[in-house]
DNA sequence: TTTTGTGAAATGATTCACAGCC
DNA sequence: GGCTGTGAATCATTTCACAAAA
C-alpha cells in the first residue's frame, strides 16, 4: 500500500479521465484485455504521449512492453475520479430539457442516480418523466438533506438559476453543473460547472467565419489534393 | 480603414468572446452605455487583466480613463466570432434531447436558424416541435445544400453519430455539434464541439471526491467562519 | 486621475525523445 | 523488440505591473 495523500491532478488531466473512462468500457465490451498508450489514446481522440503522462499522474499502472491492463486502468481512473460510490443528484426544471437529461441514460450507467427532479410550475407537478414524478421546489431542502445529495444539475430558465443555485448551496449541495445561460454565484468551496449551448454555436461560427475568409484568400499554399 | 488581414486568436480567448457577449448584451439592457474592464470582467465572471488582454487580440476599442463603449464591442465581437450573418442549423435527432433543443430560445436569439430537424424514426416524422416538423432524415442532403447549412447539431443516440455526422460531411457541413456521447472521426477542415453530460458529472465527482477527502485531513488551516 | 493596452514574468499544458523495464 | 514513465524543451495562457492616453 500506498501512502494515502494523493498528489493533485491538473485540471486538463481531470478533464480527459472521463473519456479515458468511456474509450476502456468500449474496449472492455469488444473483450480487449490488455491495450497500448497508442491504441486507447487513438480510441480517446488524443495523443499517445500526453494519454500517458495523464496517467502517469495517476501512479505506474502499465506493463512497459506490454500496455495496460484495461479492468485495472477502469478501476484506477474510477478511483481517481470519485466514482467509487453513486452520488446522488437532483435535477432543478422539468421542462423541455429537465426531461431530456431525466430521461437520458449517463446517470445511471455510470455512478450516478437521480434522486429527484423539481419544478416551481405547479402545472408540472406531479407529473411522471420516466420513472421519476415531479415534485415541488420547495421540497429541494428535505431531498437533498434526507438523501445526502451533493450535485445539483440546474436546468431552469436563466432567470430562476441564481435563486435554485442559493438553495440548493444552503441545503449542501457542493457541486452545480448549469444548463441556464447565466453566470452562478456561489461561495468558496462549490464547484460550478457550465454547459451553454449559445456559446458552443458561437465558438463554431467563429470557426465557420475563419473558414470562409480563409477560402477567399488562398494564402502562399496552393491546393489539398496530393 | 485597417489593413484587411486579420490576426489569429487564441483558442482560449474565442471561448471566452461569447461569454463577454452575453454579459454585454445584460449590461445594454439595463441601459448602460460605457463599461471598465473591471466592471465587465466582474459581470463575465474572469479577471479584469484576462479580460484586456482578451479584447486587446480584436483591436483597441476602449478609451483611456473611461472604459468601453457597450454598444460598440458588441460589434466587434459579434464580427470577430462571425455573427453578422444567421448561420443555418440543422438538428439532427428528434428525441428527448433533440426536442429540448429545438425548442430552446438560444439558436433565433443569437445569429442561428434552425432550418430542420430531422430524425430517422419513421414514427417521429411529421411531428410538430415548436414551429418545426420533424422530417426524414434522407431530406439531410437536399437540406443542407439548399440551405446552405455549414452547422449540424448531433442529439442522436450515441449509435447513431458517425454515420449522422458522415451524412453531414458529405453534404457539405463543416461544423458539427455533437451531443452524443461518441467520439466522432471528420476530416481536415472539420470542427467538431462535444458537449458530454456524464463528463460533466464526472468532473463533478472529483472534485467532489478531493473535497471529501480534504474535510476529513483538516490540513493547517483550522476553520471557514470569520 | 482613471483606465486602457501591453511587454515581461510566471504559471500551466503539451510534446519530444529517450532511459529503463518487460 | 516494444512500450511505459518521465525529465527537459516547447508552446500556450494567465497574471503582473506600469507607461501612455484621455
Amino acid at each position: 500500500m500506498e501512502s494515502g495523500t494523493r498528489r493533485e491532478l491538473p485540471d486538463a488531466t481531470v478533464a480527459r479521465l472521463p473519456v479515458y473512462l468511456r474509450a476502456l468500457h468500449a474496449l472492455a465490451a469488444t473483450g480487449c484485455t490488455t491495450v497500448s498508450s497508442e491504441a486507447l489514446a487513438e480510441a480517446a481522440g488524443v495523443g499517445s504521449a500526453k494519454l500517458r503522462k495523464d496517467l502517469s499522474h495517476l501512479g505506474s499502472y502499465g506493463t512497459r512492453g506490454v500496455g495496460y491492463d484495461v479492468a485495472e486502468l477502469v478501476l484506477h481512473i474510477s478511483g481517481a475520479l470519485g466514482l467509487g460510490q453513486r452520488w446522488a443528484v437532483v435535477l432543478v426544471g422539468a421542462g423541455n430539457l429537465g426531461h431530456a437529461l431525466a430521461g437520458y441514460g449517463g446517470f445511471d450507467d455510470r455512478g450516478f442516480r437521480v434522486v429527484g427532479l423539481l419544478d416551481s410550475d405547479p402545472a408540472r407537478i406531479g407529473a411522471r418523466v420516466g420513472d421519476l414524478v415531479v415534485r415541488p421546489v420547495d421540497e429541494l431542502d428535505d431531498l437533498v438533506r434526507s438523501e445526502g445529495v451533493s450535485i445539483g444539475v440546474i436546468a431552469t430558465p436563466a432567470e430562476a438559476a441564481q435563486e435554485v443555485c442559493d438553495r440548493l448551496v444552503a441545503a449542501g449541495v457542493t457541486s452545480v453543473l448549469n444548463f441556464a445561460p447565466a453566470l452562478l454565484q456561489v461561495p468558496d468551496g462549490v464547484d460550478v460547472r457550465k454547459v451553454d449551448l449559445s456559446n458552443e454555436l458561437q465558438i463554431l461560427s467563429f470557426h465557420e467565419h475563419r473558414k470562409a475568409a480563409l477560402a477567399l484568400t488562398p494564402p502562399l499554399d496552393q491546393g489539398v489534393s496530393a
